[in-house]
DNA sequence: TTTGAAAAACTTATTAC
DNA sequence: GTAATAAGTTTTTCAAA
């Protein structure tokens, strides 16, 4: 099944706090660590949680310069799944989404420096089925949430309801 | 000072393996555990890693449904900023990038479903100063690399590159 | 900065509720 | 599912190089 609110508080704890280390969850939470480590190893078998992560720094990790680019495909019988694919195999290409509306996709790239910038955008235009590219500069990037950081954009409320359940539910505790 | 190949090696260990374990690494890079374990604090103190995170599974989390929307404000004196500011706050709001070019905004948020999208339209419309908005769904993310995870996407030559180093340095070792 | 060895923390297993 | 305990591992700290 899906989040209860147990699981829910324990996620946002490591959201809010980014740390993982379940005897600080215990202390934030007062579920006792072993409980905690039970709920975590469930989320994991259920795959809720896929993996352990450092978050980094990119500009300090040296990739500096976001590029979001819009990718204009010919339509074509399945077609999108190739060209997705092949996009996302660009090197400097992180994220690559599917959209809705016209045949296109949306590509997050993070590069080293400006000169790359050229070679991704012909390596876009490279990649067969493409119809027409364009790429912006992102000047700053004022939110990032990531991973499970994400979760501190919701009230618990959102993330209850999200799987079905009300508020009751909370008030077990 | 920046990362060197030793630094790069061992996040890309990490990156490639989905796992934050001095002891994995150890076996895989052959730099011993606490050699490991003391260049990832050094690394945290220097704010290469910002924190320990789990990945999650956004859909099994109940927010399987991804919007990118554009934003586009008007124009004025530092106002980009405010306006900014205003979009990250707004429930479900993950991703904020302010763009070069025109002065508009790639916001990228996360619901659990389609009846949220309507008041999430209405909070973008609602934040002074915009002018505009065109928002998208998102019908497959086919590639999605976050964190350290992005490294994967980069050969280490580009990534060494990027700190102004060469081969020379990596064949020390 | 690099290590090996010791201390602390985490994970797993076991049990009882 | 919850929680306590004990045993086994792993991670983190620390002192020496």
């Amino acid at each position: 099944m899906s989040l209860d609110a147990r699981d829910v508080r324990i996620l946002r704890s490591i959201a809010e706090n980014d740390s993982t280390s379940p005897e600080r969850i215990q202390e934030e939470t007062n579920i006792p660590k072993s409980t905690v480590h039970y709920r975590i190893k469930n989320m994991k078998d259920r795959g809720v949680i896929k993996n352990d992560l450092f978050e980094i720094d990119f500009e300090k990790a040296g990739l500096g310069l976001t590029v979001i680019s819009e990718v204009l495909a010919e339509f074509g019988e399945g077609y999108q799944e190739e060209v997705g694919k092949a996009l996302a195999e660009i090197e400097g290409v992180n994220e690559v989404y599917f959209m809705m509306g016209d045949t296109d996709f949306i590509v997050i790239s993070r590069l080293p420096s400006r000169d790359m910038v050229e070679t991704l955008v012909e390596e876009f235009e490279a990649v067969d089925g493409i119809q027409r590219t364009s790429s912006k500069f992102v000047i700053s990037s004022i939110k990032a949430d990531e991973s499970v950081g994400i979760l501190r954009d919701y009230s618990e409320e959102t993330l209850l309801n999200s799987h079905g359940l009300d508020e009751t539910v909370e008030k077990i505790e």
